[in-house]
DNA sequence: TGTACATCAGTGAACGCGCGTTCACTGATGTAC
DNA sequence: TGTACATCAGTGAACGCGCGTTCACTGATGTAC
């Protein structure tokens, strides 16, 4: 049963949003195109005609996860109010909704030219972004505090998730946002 | 064919090192059984006479190569010198040797409470050394610092390895150097 | 110390299951006239 | 505008392969006497 241009443009959309979600939560291997497909409302025999493999569906996932992550820097009117929002216990449980290079960064690292080329437009804008935010006496140290700020607050997210801690997973969050929402980087 | 109790030992050994450095490499889902124990110099089949299940290996695994870090750290002499090492294109392109937290942290917070356990373990003590290490006024104040020096490397250690060119890749990691060997957090 | 037997680390084949990919088919959409 | 046909988004079954796990077996080690 063809459908209209328009809803198949809708359909693979879908698709690519569903999958950004649930790569985030289960990792790349940790999800199969069936359950990506039928979350998606559709069956997985289709996925081949929006997409050529599985690999080619996860570069456009990371790519769309990272355009919603610089729309949510661009939005946020301070650097404070960024950190605080990015290093809070909302987002840290938000794994699907949340920051690609926290969820994934760790195994783009492993994964093949598309999802590693999305990846690293994201980190170049976000820290272009972050750079604007900062008050170091040069450009180049402006930059280097952008770098070392998105480090830190990726590594503060995928700490504060990975622990086992509730008590320790919110000291990491509040040291992130204490350290890299103030005023020294 | 049975072997010594020494032998069964020395070969469980091998096979909780290889693991840890497969898995790092290629991640959990990333690497089978079969390719451990063939690395290891044993066949599949025995497996389960040493480990309850792949998660079982895989909690072993994480503890083991915490264990290497925090050896790591306790050698070095100053923060900077840590820093530095952490931060070197070495450790960067030796994924399967380095740290732990750096290559799996993204995916030990999907696993179960085995590996997760290692983890924890890990990062608090780590926290603690690197307290030692730093200047800050009180003792909540270098804690707070610590927590935010070790996201910081591990971030930029994993945006390092993530990205795919070559000259970021450096950047990322001179940066964190320069600002977390430093004597600011 | 030597002998007989029990133990058990390791082997290799097999089982099930899930998953990425392929394919023949359906039927509504889009298009040519 | 209406009709006939081509296109193609989506369906559902099937294929292969890899992987976690199980199991009967082997034969050297460990132990009891």
């Amino acid at each position: 049963m063809r459908v209209t241009r328009e809803k198949a443009a809708e359909n693979r959309a879908n698709v690519v949003a569903t999958a950004a979600r649930l790569f985030r939560e289960k990792g790349f291997d940790g999800v199969g195109l069936d359950a990506i497909m039928a979350e998606a409302g559709l069956t997985h025999g289709g996925f081949y005609r929006h997409f050529g493999s599985k690999e080619g569906l996860a570069a456009e996932a990371v790519a769309h996860a990272g355009a919603v992550g610089e729309q949510r820097l661009a939005d946020a009117a301070t650097r404070a109010e960024f950190v605080a929002r990015y290093l809070s216990p909302q987002h840290r449980d938000d794994v699907g909704g949340g920051c690609m290079l926290a969820a994934l960064g760790g195994e783009i690292a492993r994964q093949g030219a598309g999802p590693r080329q999305g990846l690293t437009a994201h980190v170049r804008t976000q820290i272009e972004r972050l750079a604007g935010w900062l008050t170091g006496r040069s450009t180049p140290a402006r930059r280097q505090q952008a770098i070392a700020t998105l480090a830190g607050i990726v590594g503060a997210l995928v700490l504060s998730r990975a622990v086992d801690d509730a008590e320790l997973s919110e000291e990491i969050l509040a040291a992130g946002r204490a350290v890299y929402g103030g005023r020294a980087a």
